[in-house]
DNA sequence: TCTCGGTTTAGACTCAGTCTAACCCACGTG
DNA sequence: CACGTGGGTTAGACTGAGTCTAAACCGAGA
């Protein structure tokens, strides 16, 4: 592996190519992991291993299964990516690194981010016996129909 | 089987015996069901399924495990039981049906509530396009030791 | 006693996720 | 060049939570 340049604070929505985002965070680049990076460190649709796989077997169809979840786990492990499990039986991938909370659509299941500054939640600091590391607020609901004008 | 009178209550909604909770929700008592009402319906322990499980039989050794699945999911859609999924592959159940939040310790992943009154999540209803239903704070870290006097 | 509906049961099945062991391939070495 | 080495990739076996099926069970009437 050949010397990397100093390391900046590297939040996966900047402007780098992803074979360098891949190198600042100790991940070698492949055909398979810049397909995957191209997509799941890009959307913003918290997809499941499985819609990854799917997504990225257009671009690059003879990609499996095991290394479709063993490149999501690496990018989980070198801090590209975050896990998160807010409905039975799916995890989803979230490239948004920043502290944020989640709107789940009950009528789809769709995960919707809401910013940090939407929300605030007082007095987590102050509750008796928890050291918090981190926190979110998950919210469940219906979309609000009125869009237009 | 036999009948039981309301001795000894531990938990708020539950002054009722569990054979008058089940009834009053549409469900019919029978001795399994009962088995894990007394378990379940108590517990702040937020237990999985198989957690249920493994408590129940040692009450009705011949209990089967697709009894205990299907006796949660009832009292799940009969509202006694709320079901969350708050790590991977792990649903538990909560007898508290009141709102409230939840602190999961990241050592051993035991899950503790959080008053609804020891937070306050404010902006919620100002939420631009989000119809929010519920919500709760997920919270993570470690339980304080300092327990002085 | 017989019937009937709801309940329980073992075990098959599904599906997300992990694991294994073979295979591939770029690279460095003699 | 051959060769070895060390990832990376792959198919398929495997695991474990949860669901489904079809038969057995059971209790309240007729
Ligand atoms: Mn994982
Ligand atoms: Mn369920
Ligand atoms: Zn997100
Ligand atoms: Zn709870």
């Amino acid at each position: 592996m050949r010397p990397t340049k100093p390391t900046k604070p590297t939040t996966a929505s900047s402007v780098l190519s992803e074979a360098e985002l891949l190198e600042r965070h100790g991940v070698l680049p492949s055909a398979q992991r810049l397909a995957i990076a191209q997509y799941v460190l890009r959307t913003d649709e918290h997809p499941s291993a499985d819609q990854v796989f799917a997504k990225v077997k257009r671009a690059l169809p003879m990609v499996s299964r095991a290394t479709v979840y063993n490149t999501l786990n690496l990018f989980v492990d070198k801090g590209l990516l975050r896990a998160h499990v807010l409905a039975e039986g799916k995890v989803v991938f979230d490239p948004n690194l920043a502290p944020h909370h989640h709107f789940i659509d009950e009528e789809t299941g769709a995960i919707h981010d809401v910013p940090w500054s939407a929300l605030a939640v007082s007095n987590v600091d102050a509750l008796e016996g928890f050291d918090v590391h981190e926190y979110q607020v998950v919210l469940r609901g219906k979309l609000k129909k009125a869009r237009s004008t």
